[in-house]
RNA sequence: GCGUCUGUAGCUCAGCUGGAUAGAGCGUCGGCCUCCGAAGCCGAAGGGCGCAGGUUCGACUCCUGUCAGGCGCACCA
């Protein structure tokens, strides 16, 4: 077997006996044109200097030191301005066919985290709305990128942070509470910056409901939970159509309730990183990189409060505890002013947790676009696009894609009338075609698909062009996948599945399998398997289903 | 003003740790169904990567400056 891996250690070698250093490391790639062969090679250019000979020169001597047999390689020729260029022969290529089939459904997987514990954090939405594209965008990435860490061996705790504290949730109280009054016909204005959303009205309208004795509608207390219930429920709601399932669920209340912020608070002070000012407690986050110090404890005149970052350090601090030596948060870059502010926190308390703890996956903002027009979100005009909206219009696996099918740092516009009137030329729909025209020369061929596994067959007559390049992008699916793992990013992911989806098409169309000649029909079945094996895989990884037929 | 992200074909976007003539989808133009699904395939036109310098054998990829846009810069979360 062939693998870029055992390929570059060669090379290295080889470099070695010419008087490379020996942490010599040259790249291995996949040359853009076929013609130039399977793989390429510019160690010949990055040694040309260091040895002060030509790079031609050096590629030649390269060659010639090489065991290309003991790596699968059956040629070797030098190209442009110095690189070596590696073929491949069938013979050789098709040996990942039956390993992808005798893998089946855990081809791709590594064990690259060997188990390790990490906590992916995302959403994260306050109680005070039901979810939103941007929260939508957050779910599908953060989903997605759990899944592609289990895939490389993490143990992955997907979690949800509820901001069930705060001045949002008593504005949120104080929202519903007014919208019961008027509706009880009291003689109430509603509040300038309350929420003024639709599901207000509704909530408002059930409390009322089930709690007729409240007739003056002054139980702030019982408005609180009895809101905040309501939303999670929604919420929930939103994240059942979206397929995503939360392994905790990190109550922002219950960190006062159990005295974790007391104690965090504690440290930060015995770490001599606080002070007081204009009678508040400050930290001295500018001694971790921040810009400016930040509020800890506010004034007894502004109420004598925490501010927010007090108990997210303190949240942060549960996660070091529990384990987790590794923590990703996904959130909108709307908050990246948080990222240094809470680092700096954890780094103040100076309890051995890492500078570059928690890690940060931030995406830019979704602008959503309907009738031609930018519909400008906003829970307090409520104007407003939740997931379950564009799931309905959409279809969940087509939200899903278009939400990662971009790399998260670029700013994402989601045109909903173009993605319901072009919903069956979708990017998704054309990845799972090339699924379900695999499963379907199955179902017609009537073949148990179980049955195809590739022993005792000649695979050397898959030699079309067609089928190189398929069972070359399917031999790349594991590098891709922990690739764009190792990157945090799944859009990675969905581009190899484009390429590769547009392969099958390709091949499809051009080649048959059924009714071929036996020794033909059979080496096709087993490309045929393997495809549709890895198209599932890849679909999975992001969350996405891989019908049969469509 | 400071920080941060972005600026690649008419539109929406890829381009992995710098590498060989810059790619895809949509749109436009033109072909392909007695053949495992035409929700598909094949071909054509179309950009030289915001702009100006620099480093390098080699830059869309790195550095500096500059222009434009998004986001952030609270004793809000």
């Amino acid at each position: 077997m062939s693998s870029p891996d055992t390929l570059r250690a060669e090379i290295g070698r080889a470099a070695v006996t010419l008087g490379a250093p020996e942490d010599f490391a040259a790249v291995v790639e996949r040359p853009r044109d076929p013609e130039f062969g399977e793989w390429s090679t510019n160690a010949a250019m990055l040694l040309a200097r260091p040895l002060k000979q030509s790079p031609r020169d050096v590629a030649t001597k390269l060659i010639a030191a090489m065991q290309l047999d003991a790596v699968g390689i059956s040629a070797a020729e030098i190209a442009g301005p110095g690189f070596i260029n590696f073929r491949i022969d069938t013979g050789s290529l098709t040996r990942i066919l039956p390993e992808i089939i005798g893998r089946g459904d855990a081809y791709g997987r590594s064990d690259t985290g060997a188990g390790a514990p990490v906590v992916v954090e995302f959403v994260s939405a306050n109680p005070t709305g039901p979810l939103h594209v941007g929260h939508g965008r957050q779910a599908a990435l953060g989903d997605a990128i759990s899944t592609m860490l289990q895939w490389t061996g993490w143990a992955v705790s997907r979690e949800f942070y509820y901001n069930d504290g705060g001045g949002q949730i008593n504005n949120l109280q104080k929202s519903v509470q007014l919208r019961a009054q008027q509706q009880a016909g009291h003689d109430v204005e509603f509040a300038e910056n309350g929420y003024h959303g639709e599901y207000i009205r509704e909530i408002a309208a059930a409390y009322r409901a089930q709690h007729a004795n409240d007739v003056a509608i002054v139980d702030t207390d019982g408005i609180r939970r009895f809101a905040v219930a309501a939303l999670r429920a929604e919420q929930d709601l939103d994240l059942k159509a979206f397929g995503v399932v939360f392994d905790c669920y990190y109550l922002e209340s219950s960190l006062y309730t159990d005295g974790k912020v007391d104690t965090t608070v504690a440290t930060l002070i015995g770490s001599g990183h606080t002070y007081e000012k204009d009678g508040a407690l400050w930290l001295r986050t500018t001694d971790f990189g921040d810009d400016q110090d930040r509020v800890m404890k506010r004034s007894a005149e502004k109420g004598g409060e925490y501010t927010y970052f007090v108990p997210d350090v303190a949240y942060h601090v549960t996660k070091w505890e529990r384990g987790f030596r590794r923590a990703i948060n996904v959130q909108g870059s709307d908050h990246h002013s948080t990222v240094t502010r809470v680092r700096a926190g954890l780094q103040a308390l100076g309890i051995g947790i890492p500078q570059g703890y928690p890690e940060y996956v931030l995406h830019q903002m979704v602008t959503v676009m309907r009738a031609g027009e930018e519909v400008k979100i906003s829970k307090r005009a409520g104007s407003y696009v939740t997931v379950r909206d564009l799931i309905e219009e959409v279809g969940r696996d087509a939200v899903r894609y278009f939400f990662v099918m971009r790399k998260g740092d670029s700013q994402l516009v989601f045109d909903v009338d173009l993605a319901r009137s072009q919903s069956e030329e979708n990017p998704i729909y054309y990845i799972q075609m090339a699924h379900a025209r695999l499963c379907g020369i199955f179902r017609v061929g009537e073949i148990d698909a179980a049955s195809i596994t590739g022993a005792g067959v000649d695979l050397s007559v898959l030699s079309e062009p067609e089928e190189r390049e398929l069972i070359k992008a399917l031999a790349d699916f594991p590098a891709t996948l922990s690739g764009a793992t190792m990157a945090l990013e799944p859009h990675r992911l969905a581009n190899w599945l484009e390429k590769t989806a547009a392969l099958v098409h390709t091949w499809y169309h051009k080649h048959h399998v059924l009714n071929e000649p036996p020794a033909i029909m059979q080496a096709r079945l087993v490309l045929a398997g393997a495809s549709r094996v890895v198209l599932c895989n890849a679909l999975t990884v992001l969350g996405l289903s891989a019908p049969e037929r469509m």
